[in-house]
DNA sequence: CATACAGTACGAAACGCACCGTTTCGCCAA
DNA sequence: TTGGCGAAACGGTGCGTTTCGTACTGTATG
C-alpha cells in the first residue's frame, strides 16, 4: 500500500527510497471541495464493511466515490491514513462519568475499549490497520487515538487512585491500561468477536484484586472458546 | 494474497468465490524434493527479515529460492501458511520445566511467550500475519500453535494449581494465558519492541495478586515509552 | 460592488510496473 | 509411466504518478 517495492531484497541503486516519499506536501485546504472529502470517507467506510481493510483499494474507493484516485492521494498519505480518519468519525466518544468508585470507573473504560473495538468491522480490521501503521509509523499517533482516545484520561484517573492511596504507590497505571487494551483487542481478533460484558468484569477484578474469576450469574458460558489450537 | 479479488462490493454472478477455493489437492509428498522444500523456507525467512511480511512475496520467494512460483502455489495455500512453517522450525520451544511454585512458572511462561515475539522479525510480522489468518480461518490452528504452542501446558499448569487449592476455584485460567499473552503482543507491536523482563515480574503478579508494581531494582526505567499518542 | 484573472483542486485517462494465481510445456527422477 | 519440477507466459488487478482540460475559488482590479 505504502512506500518503495521491490520484495527481493536487492535494493535498487538508480531508485533510493527516499525518491518514493513524496513529501506529500499539503495542497490548499481551503479550496478543498467539501463534497469529494466527505464522499471519499463514505465510502471507505462503506467498503471497508463489505470487504474489509485488505481488499480496500484506492482505485475501488475512487470509484464508489465517484472521485478521481489523484483526488485522494493528494490527500491522503496512504490507506491507514485514509481508515483511521475515516473510523474516527464513527466511533462511539461517551466521557467516562467518573464515580470516584474506582472498580466502577475501570469498568467503564474498559466498556468502552470493547465499544470501540465492536464499532463497525473494528474487530476485525484492526490487526491489518496496526500492521500498516507499524511500516509506516508517522500514523502510530492517529491509530492510538483511535483505538484509546481515552487512554490518558484513564491514566490520569488512576493516577489519581494511587495518589490517593486507592492503589498500591508502585503501581504501573500505564501498564493497567496496556494490559486490558491489549487483552481486549487479542481476545477480539483471535476469537473473530469482541469479548462480551463478562469479561468486562474479569479484567477489572484481575486488575485490581488479581486471579480470574470465573463470571458468576445466569449466564456463566458467555465467554467464547479460547484461542488454543 | 489469498482468495479472490474484487474490491469494489459488488461480488461477481459469474465467478462465485467458491470457485477461487482451488481446493488444494495435496500433490504426492512422497515425490516431494526436499531441496526444493527446504529453499523456499529458508528464503521465506530471509526475506522476512528482509522486507517484512506485507511485502513478502511469492514472486520474490521463488527468485529467490530458485525455485518456480507453480511449486511454491502447489505446496503452500497462502502467505500465512507458509510463512507460519517457516517460522515454527526457527521458534524456541525449551520445556516448561515444572517446579511447583505457581509464581516462578508463570514466570517462565510469560518469558516464553515473550521469546516466542521476540524470535526473528516475529514481532513487527505478528498483526500482518494475524490479519491474513483472520481472512482465511483455515490457518488459526497452526497460528495459535505458533505464537502459543504452549498454551494448553500453560493451562493445564494452572488448572493443576487452581484444583490443588493455590489458586480460587473459580479462577479462569484460560482467560489467564489470554492476558498474558494479548498483553505481549499489544506492547511488542505497538512499542515496536518485545517487552522486557521488567514485564515478566510486573505481569505475573498483577495476574496472582492484582495491581501492577512498578519494577524495583537497578533498573527501574526498562519499560519503554507507552503507545498512547 | 461587480468583474476579471490568476491559481489550483478536480475528474478522466493513461503510464509503466509489480504481483497475482493459473496454465502450458518439456525435463527428469522415482 | 507418473508426477514433481523449472521456465515462461497468460490475463488481470492494483499501485503510484503524470498529463490534460475543466471548473471553481480567493483575491485583486476597475
Amino acid at each position: 500500500m505504502d512506500t518503495p517495492r521491490r520484495q527481493d531484497g536487492r535494493r535498487s541503486a538508480l531508485a533510493p527510497e527516499y525518491a518514493a516519499q513524496p513529501d506529500h506536501i499539503a495542497p490548499d485546504s481551503r479550496r478543498r471541495r467539501r463534497e469529494s472529502h466527505e464522499a471519499v470517507l463514505r465510502a471507505t467506510k462503506d467498503l471497508l464493511g463489505e470487504v474489509g481493510y485488505q481488499r480496500l483499494t484506492f482505485e475501488g474507493i475512487a470509484r464508489r466515490a465517484g472521485v478521481s484516485k489523484a483526488t485522494i492521494y493528494r490527500w491522503w498519505p496512504n490507506k491507514a491514513a485514509l481508515v483511521i480518519e475515516a473510523l474516527s468519525g464513527e466511533v462511539p466518544l461517551p466521557p467516562i462519568h467518573e464515580t470516584g468508585d474506582l472498580e466502577a470507573d475501570l469498568r467503564t473504560a474498559v466498556r468502552l475499549t470493547i465499544e470501540l473495538v465492536s464499532a463497525m468491522p473494528t474487530c476485525l480490521i484492526l490487526p491489518a490497520l496496526l500492521a500498516d501503521v507499524i511500516e509506516d509509523p508517522t500514523g502510530t499517533g492517529a491509530f492510538a487515538e483511535l483505538i484509546e482516545p481515552r487512554r490518558t484520561s484513564v491514566v490520569k484517573l488512576l493516577e489519581r487512585a494511587r495518589l490517593e492511596g486507592r492503589l498500591p504507590p508502585d503501581t504501573d497505571t500505564s501498564l493497567m491500561v496496556d494490559v486490558y487494551s491489549g487483552t481486549v483487542v487479542y481476545l477480539a481478533a483471535v476469537n473473530r468477536i469482541p469479548p462480551g460484558e463478562a469479561v468486562v468484569g474479569q479484567l477489572v477484578s484481575l486488575l485490581l484484586h488479581g486471579h480470574l474469576p470465573v463470571p458468576k450469574g445466569p449466564a456463566p458460558a458467555e465467554r467464547e472458546e479460547s484461542p488454543g489450537a
